[in-house]
DNA sequence: TGAAAGTCAATATC
DNA sequence: GATATTGACTTTCA
């Protein structure tokens, strides 16, 4: 692929062979709960170089390619097992660069990401699933840790070494030897003039975008081309701001579905990361029943989003409940949340999976995440209406999609 | 073909 | 310095 990866992310893979040398089968593990379906283990050393293209080779598993490994795993509880790497990153002092570009094969702000938004692994596709099965065979493997710090004082070392050369030299050579800043350290001045300056948009910005968000989640071109001479932004800039946010939210309600269906995932360590202090805007979601039309409410931005509105909308919604539509079309485990079928057994495993019940019962003691959970909810319920109304317009039933 | 998924990488924040 | 956020982009999927 001509992607930017292939021409900023050759540096991972050769840390890589080394750190996973070792990496243990996919059976076997103390927290595996249901390794019967798992492979054997037959032990081969290394060979896991599947395609030239794969960033991360995860050798020694009887020749399988790690989309092959994918494949043939059973469901693991992606929760667990991000709550446990981060747990183990934390414990030792590994950074998620160092992991992500060693391990995964993904940069720090992939692994992040990951790491505090895991989605349920039957709402992953292949590629997705990778990165978990990639995570759980580091876990496997009980030298996971001494490798990744064998791997952390070599990039000091050489970090140091060319800090040196450096300073003999009279220029300066930042990053480390593997990763992107390694790649951009290798870029002449001239090509980084290249690259296009990052768009950052203004709170203001931000907040008619969310009010063009409740009042329709997927905008017409004519509706994304008001919103960018109004905003001033080039309508791919809007047009990504409405990808992203869509697939950022669903998101949100993974968690907020894992939560809510067994009180573990992220609440038990402090509150979705996403929800973490309600960022700018994560709790201005409101209601969108007035959907129909095109207008923007850019001229009124306070009219139409009032936290009343909100706690109406969601009290009717908790049978329409997003988790409810997003467990409709579960994979073959057909479980929401991560109970029953995941690999792991840890205790924290929800055993009911019934994510209408997650709405918080309406009360005075609502804390600001509770909050910004409902007025989620109340978000993605406009995009259940949007859907119903698409469904709505086509005649035959067949064609509707939910 | 359009939307979703997945990821990068610049930047913000802690 | 490490981690979190997010605009942009590519790939995958229905």
């Amino acid at each position: 692929t001509p992607k930017t990866s292939a021409s900023c992310s050759p540096a991972p893979e050769s840390p890589l062979s080394s750190a996973e040398e070792s990496v243990n089968g996919l059976v076997g593990d103390p927290l595996t709960s249901q390794s019967s379906s798992g492979k054997a283990p037959s032990e081969e050393p290394s060979g896991g170089e599947s395609q030239p293209g794969t960033p991360l080779p995860v050798p020694g598993h009887s020749g399988l390619s790690i989309q092959e490994m994918v494949a043939m795993s059973p469901e693991l509880d992606t929760y667990a097992i991000t709550k446990k790497v981060k747990e183990v990153l934390t414990d030792n002092n590994l950074g998620q660069r160092l992991f992500g570009e060693t391990i995964l094969g993904l940069t720090q702000g992939s692994v992040s990401d990951l790491l505090a938004r895991p989605k349920p692994w039957h709402k992953l596709s292949l590629k997705g699933r990778e990165p978990f099965v990639r995570m759980q065979l580091w876990l496997q493997d009980p030298h996971s840790v001494e490798k990744l710090m064998d791997m952390k004082r070599l990039e000091k070392k050489a970090y140091m070494k060319r800090r040196l050369s450096s300073l003999s030299d009279g220029h300066s050579v930042e990053g480390s030897i593997v990763g992107p800043d390694y790649i951009q350290g290798s870029q002449s001045p001239g090509q980084q003039h290249l690259k296009k300056p990052r768009v950052v948009l203004g709170p203001e910005e931000k907040e008619a975008l969310k009010r063009a968000y409740q009042q329709k989640p997927y905008p017409s071109p004519k509706t994304i081309e008001e919103l960018a001479s109004q905003l001033n932004l080039k309508t791919s800039t809007v047009i990504n701001w409405f990808h992203n946010y869509r697939s950022r939210i669903r998101r949100e309600l993974f968690i907020e579905e894992i939560q809510a269906a067994g009180g573990v995932g992220p609440g038990s360590d402090g509150g979705s990361p996403s929800l973490r202090g309600s960022k700018s805007g994560e709790g201005d979601s409101c209601d969108g029943t007035e959907s129909e039309g095109t207008g923007l409410g850019l001229e009124d931005h306070r009219g139409v989003c009032k936290d009343q509105d909100m706690e109406d909308s969601e009290a009717g919604a908790s049978n329409n409940s997003p988790a409810q539509t997003d467990c409709s079309t579960p994979g073959p485990g057909s479980s929401c949340g991560p109970g029953g079928l995941g690999l792991f057994s840890l205790s924290e495993a929800p055993s009911s999976s019934t994510p209408n019940t997650n709405i918080p019962a309406p009360g005075p003691a609502r804390n600001p995440r509770d909050n910004n959970l409902r007025k989620k909810k109340a978000a993605n319920l406009n995009n259940i209406i949007h859907r119903l109304e698409k469904a709505a317009s086509k005649e035959d039933p067949s064609e509707w999609e939910f």
